[in-house]
RNA sequence: GCGCCCGUGGCUCAAUUGGAUAGAGCAUCUGACUUCGGAUCAGAGGGUUAGGGGUUCGAGUCCCUUCGGGCGUGCCA
């Protein structure tokens, strides 16, 4: 709709002036008396057309007010122009979402372009927090409203399975299992892991293994403790994504990013750009060269990487691969890192502009107005799965959806548990389920949408009607802009809007009435199209539609 | 010290990327169920957009500055 409008006045606007400024924008205005969509042309233009505003507004709506599709053109404040739209427009374009179904709001906008969006990466060292669960929720809305639009996106898990902090998990899981055949060690180390299911794999290993690899020599024994441990984590990892319906299409381990030389690779490359030198046993990457403050070790004095190398090595691959946009999903601590790792790209002469970095800021988790310490020992959730046992998948989604990413957020875990309008998740949820009861209701008593008559449409006339179907053409906008700016919070408020406009024209309106029986058919089919677009809207944000609740 | 993020009614957040009178929800108060699901709806109060300056037809949005909060600034990962 917003693009008919545009095409139209860029139309009437060359037939004025050859030259002039493409860049004007067609918007809905908040205020009703605006118009259903307005204009800011002729101010943008004023000046390189030497014209007054409300002159140029002029010329544009003597052009166009000979069409039918609008009702009328003003011209307003400082020079708006504000078009109120036929009532028949808004029918043609309500059958087309009708038509859609469940494609409605999909696109060529992204125009295929492949996009990477790496997110939650959580240390493979235990199982997945709220933190991670907020990184779920958001990496892969966003996935899945991009691939709605037409982009080409790729989830990516990234594995940190290799260097130091995984030999303390198998130093960790080796003090479990001896614990177990009665070596009490004398102090539990403070760098280890202390969470309970490292004793689980202890338990578990301890029944597959038995006493057999007290005979092994112990680098053997902490390697087989390693990948035992490395393994049965990213299971539990799996597990709680699936419950949380966040997929991912490839797990990059750096472990196997070692075994294939990248991490040489990648150091030669530096190396061959002159970027690096070596000093007190070290070797250094001259990143003051690319803005970063100083320089920045690469390879420590006992000669192993620090985890820039890897990381450098991880983001070559992702250049690589061919990806138009590469997203990284990070915690607000990684800024630092990024800076640097900025630097190697540029010093790789790789376009860093392709690289973005989404900051996800950090969780409260609020009981009774009251922080909860993210703390084990207290009994509080701590992890993922805790968090889906209190709340359930489609309200933790929806909660951390709801913001945009680079707030902070207050997660109410009262407030998620609520089945009331108070909650938002159950908000839009119970306008799908309510529409499919009437639906139900409607069947009953014969009144079914396939003998619906397209004149019947005519019947839709009152103002909360039209705002309803404008609404809803509103979509593909909405999702335009979650994709641009990697902000689905935009759906959530999207979805819950349209969803108190239903309740509120649900509360007004009497839906069915077996005496108008055009009039009841012509509601019937609207509010069935509201229903498809708030499923779409909930499906993308990964949140399940209820018929009944 | 330097760098990044943030500051909008009592609380949690929006604001179509610089648009017209800054909007929702919660909380508070007042109303509405013999009728399609009251898990809902109608209404009220509540704001100098942290302070100051600038840019222009026009600023919550951009620039400068002050203040306040979070994070970073490892031969940890």
């Amino acid at each position: 709709m917003k693009t008919k409008i545009y095409n139209d006045i860029l139309k009437s606007l060359k037939k004025i002036g050859a030259k002039c400024d493409e860049n004007f924008t067609v918007e809905i205005p908040n205020v009703a008396e605006h118009g259903d969509f307005s204009s800011n042309v002729a101010l943008i233009n004023t000046k390189i057309l030497k014209m007054k505003p409300h002159v140029l507004a002029q010329k544009i709506v003597d052009d166009l007010s000979n069409k039918r599709d609008y009702k009328s053109i003003e011209i307003a404040g400082p020079g708006f122009l504000n078009f109120k739209i036929a009532n028949s427009l808004y029918y043609k374009e309500l059958q087309k979402i009708s038509d859609a179904q469940y494609n409605y709001g999909s696109s060529n906008y992204g125009k295929r372009k492949k996009v990477l969006i790496e997110f939650i990466s959580a240390n493979p060292t235990g199982p997945l927090n709220v933190v991670s669960a907020r990184a779920g929720a958001y990496g892969d809305s966003l996935f899945r409203i991009m691939e709605h639009i037409g982009f080409e996106p790729f989830r990516e898990f990234y594995i940190n399975d290799a260097g130091n902090q995984v030999d303390i998990l198998a130093e960790s899981l080796e003090i479990r299992y001896r614990e177990l055949h009665g070596h009490e060690c004398e102090e539990f180390p403070f760098e280890a892991y202390h969470g309970e299911y490292i004793k689980d794999l202890a338990a578990e290993l301890n029944t597959i293994e038995g006493t057999k690899l007290f005979h092994m020599t112990e680098e053997d024994r902490l390697e087989r403790m390693k990948n035992f441990a490395l393994d049965e984590i990213h299971k539990i990892q799996v597990s709680s994504l699936n419950r949380f319906d966040v997929q991912f299409d490839n797990w990059m381990s750096e472990k196997k990013l070692r075994a294939e030389g990248i991490l040489e690779e990648a150091l030669s490359y530096l190396a061959e750009a002159g970027c690096t030198y070596e000093k007190d046993d070290a070797v250094f990457f001259s990143s003051t060269k690319f803005g970063d403050e100083k320089d920045r070790v690469l390879i420590k004095a006992d000669g192993n990487p620090t985890y820039l190398v890897p990381d450098i090595a991880y983001h070559l691959t992702k250049y690589n691969r061919g990806f138009d946009i590469i997203i990284d999903v990070l915690g607000p601590d990684h800024h630092g890192h990024v800076s640097k790792l900025r630097a190697a790209i540029k010093a790789l002469e790789l376009d860093d502009s392709k690289l973005e970095v989404v900051y996800l800021q950090h969780i409260n988790l609020l009981q009774e107005g009251e922080v909860v310490k993210m703390s084990k020992r207290a009994g509080n959730i701590v992890t993922m799965d805790e968090l889906l046992d209190y709340v359930g998948k489609d309200a933790a989604r929806y909660f951390f959806i709801d913001r945009k990413p680079s707030a902070h957020l207050d997660f109410d875990l009262e407030l998620a548990k609520k089945k009331s309008s108070e909650n938002p998740v159950f908000y839009c949820q119970y306008a799908f389920a309510r529409i499919n009861s009437i639906l139900k209701k409607a069947k009953k008593v014969k009144l079914t949408l396939k003998k619906f008559d397209d004149k019947n449409l005519k019947k839709l006339n009152k103002a909360d009607e039209i705002n309803l179907i404008k609404k809803m053409l509103d979509l593909s906008s909405v999702l335009n802009l979650c994709a641009d700016n990697r902000e689905p919070h935009r759906l959530a408020n999207y979805v819950h809007e349209l969803a108190g406009m239903f309740h509120k024209y649900y509360a007004k309106y009497k839906i069915i009435n077996e005496e108008n029986p055009d009039l009841s058919m012509a509601r019937l089919y609207l509010i069935s199209v509201v229903q498809i677009v708030i499923s779409i809207s909930l499906d993308l944000m990964g949140i399940s539609s209820p018929k009944k609740m």
